[in-house]
DNA sequence: CGACTTTGGTACGATTCTCTGACTATATTG
DNA sequence: CAATATAGTCAGAGAATCGTACCAAAGTCG
């Protein structure tokens, strides 16, 4: 098989079980594309530009969904101090909740990998995914 | 980075350059959504049910898709003789020849990573996304 | 066999996501 | 300062997805 593909089943997995648990903890009006996007935003705050840019969609569509998690109390829009045109988004107070959540979940799902390949096969995944990332991915 | 997202990052890089190979090989009616479904569909055809589970939408989604694989022409239905219900989906000759585009993109792709990567870390890399599946994939 | 349950698929309506095109305001560059 | 590029918004439309409800054929079991 592909290994665009295998790699499709294993994130899509990760995703899955992040989404449930997110949805258990009680942010259930989460969507998986404002998830997509909000994964991307730094602890700084990041533009709506960069944000639209990194999860590879267009402006307007990455300000319907920003529009969303701020009506939803996830992120708030501050304005940016080195740039009048620009707002950062960052992390409300209730998205920082929602990203502690994820991050158990990731935790616990690597941890499951980890089991299930090795301690030395999963470093070694890590390691070639991160490295495909040079060639992969414009924004590493 | 969490493994997932590093999943998904080259997931997204194959799935881009098959699409973007696809269309330039004049088949550009067809869309993301109808491409994830049509990657399901076996040599001897599937049946609509499967085709929605293993992709993982609903029923009318992936009938909403297969009415457009089939007027477009890359995909028939004809019955399935084992069950007067069901219909078996099954790829047209418009449909083999779009898997042929997609088939040597996906060759070339792998070419290149592997070419990064290594060849010892490529297999490495197959054999552990592939013992992944046992646990991240209920259709393996 | 005949009632009940399961399964394959469709129909309808609503919602979410996404894009294109056009526009405003601020920054940058020459 | 004039020309151009960048950050973001607005409006409208198309694509993808789901929930509910339904029908018809299979399978199950008394």
């Amino acid at each position: 098989m592909n290994l665009g593909l295998l790699c499709f089943i294993a994130y899509r997995a990760m995703e899955t079980e992040v989404m449930k648990a997110v949805a258990e903890a009680g942010f259930d009006d989460l969507t998986v594309a404002q998830g997509r996007l909000a994964a991307r935003i730094g602890p700084e705050g990041t533009r709506l530009t960069d944000l639209a840019e990194q999860a590879q969609v267009t402006k307007q569509t990455a300000g319907f969904l920003v529009d969303q998690l701020e009506r939803a109390g996830y992120v708030t829009r501050t304005p940016d101090p080195t740039d009048a045109r620009a707002r950062l988004v960052r992390m409300a107070p209730r998205g920082e909740a929602v990203v502690a959540v994820a991050r158990e979940v990731e935790v616990r799902v690597e941890a499951e990998w980890t089991r299930h390949l090795g301690k030395r096969a999963t470093a070694q995944l890590r390691s070639a995914l991160t490295s495909l990332r040079e060639i992969t991915d414009p924004y590493a």
